[in-house]
DNA sequence: GCCGGGCGTCAAGATCGCGTCAAGAGCCGT
DNA sequence: ACGGCTCTTGACGCGATCTTGACGCCCGGC
């Protein structure tokens, strides 16, 4: 279970992640000022934290230099603030990315996923076969030799391997890898999960990792 | 039975979601504003409520509160992509999951059995001799085989299943597998019972699941 | 014993969804 | 402007699935 460590004073917004995370999947550390976020990052060492840099008592700078003193775990910085003195101040201090209120949601998990992603969080690297899928570098190698994937080739096979196996709907590839208004197109399914198949696959007409499931959606299972 | 209120002021929506639910083998109780909304919930005592935040009498804020002010039933908003101060209001009242508008039936659908779920209602799996049931992943296996089920019959056996050992009609199961205007199509259930028996029971000509009652209509027995 | 309605069974034809190929459009960098 | 790469789109074959018709069985009514 992938445990974030929320810290944010405004009770709406730890309220508003909590849930959102929750109902993705991951457990959720609520706190709402920086002595408390110290404490739990000691306690229940969180794969990933959002870090609101306005809090009451300690600055959120100071918050984020405390972190990174002992600890690597990935920090995604909150604030509601224009200037990018902080911006810059923060990701000079470690911070991991930086997302600026009001966020969309989607966004932020975004960035969420791609900050445990870069820190080698759950998947980093799969092996299935002979084939080797490095999803920090974005670099796929069959049998030792590199394979050349697309842009869009490679979105959709990320969002299947980071599926870890579990079905993937049809639409929600779609939504993922083409956008919101695409999600009946699936036609650019079959097209991208076929050249798909024929680089990474020994038979492509039998293929072992890239596998349907009829009016569903598809898996990739290593 | 589970029981789903859908609070809607659109009659498409209202339209589509009871039919969607339905044919999954929910019932159904749609209504167009907050006040029918909260005398339903009173009356019929939903498991799970579909909010819109967009209502013509109270607003669905107002509504929410007075849901939270005597029940703890999960509820899943909606909402229009603009309304996003309305989105963290609503979390933060104790809704339980949002989806923006527009939504894909199937996510709709994940997310209510999600709410459900951390709501801690029964798991949808059954057992039944050595078959299990599992009605979340879509899956049936018989003495740990997984058994292949295509999209017709996986409907009707869902809901004959959530029927829970009742009688489900014929002109139920015709409507809600097939459509409505399916419903003295009877011939079908009698196609597609058999090939359910022939791939989920010991012996397909002495069902001990799969029950007929003649005249009537057919019932999952466990 | 005969008949008819409801049910179960089988199988052929129609349809649907998926995989495949390839042509053309669009988008770079040179 | 050109060439190369990628994305989009249409056409088509194939297998799985659905639909439809034919037929046999059982049982109750006559």
């Amino acid at each position: 279970m992938t445990v974030v460590l929320v810290v944010d004073d405004d009770a709406a917004i730890r309220r508003t992640l909590g849930i959102t995370l929750r109902a993705r999947g991951y457990e959720v550390e609520p706190v709402a000022d920086g002595r408390s976020a110290l404490q739990s990052l000691a306690e229940q060492e969180p794969d990933v934290v959002v870090l609101d840099l306005g809090l009451p008592d300690l600055d959120g700078i100071e918050v984020l230099r405390r972190i990174r003193a002992t600890s690597s775990v990935p920090v995604v910085v909150l604030s509601a603030r224009q200037e990018s003195d902080d911006k810059v101040e923060a990701l000079d201090l470690g911070a991991d990315d930086y997302v600026t209120k009001p966020f969309g949601m989607e966004e932020l998990l975004a960035r969420l996923r791609a900050a445990m992603r870069r820190a080698g969080a759950p998947v980093e690297t799969v092996r299935a076969g002979d084939l080797v899928i490095d999803v920090d570098d974005r670099t796929v190698t069959r049998a030792g030799e590199a394979v050349h994937l697309t842009p869009t080739e490679w979105r959709l096979l990320e969002v299947l391997v980071r599926a870890d196996g579990r079905l993937v709907r049809q639409a929600t590839l779609l939504h993922d890898v083409w956008g919101p208004e695409y999600e009946r197109e699936t036609h650019y399914l079959r097209v991208y999960l076929a050249q798909l198949r024929r680089k990474l696959e020994a038979d492509a007409s039998r293929p072992e990792h890239l596998l349907t499931d009829p009016g569903l959606g598809y898996r990739f299972v290593p």
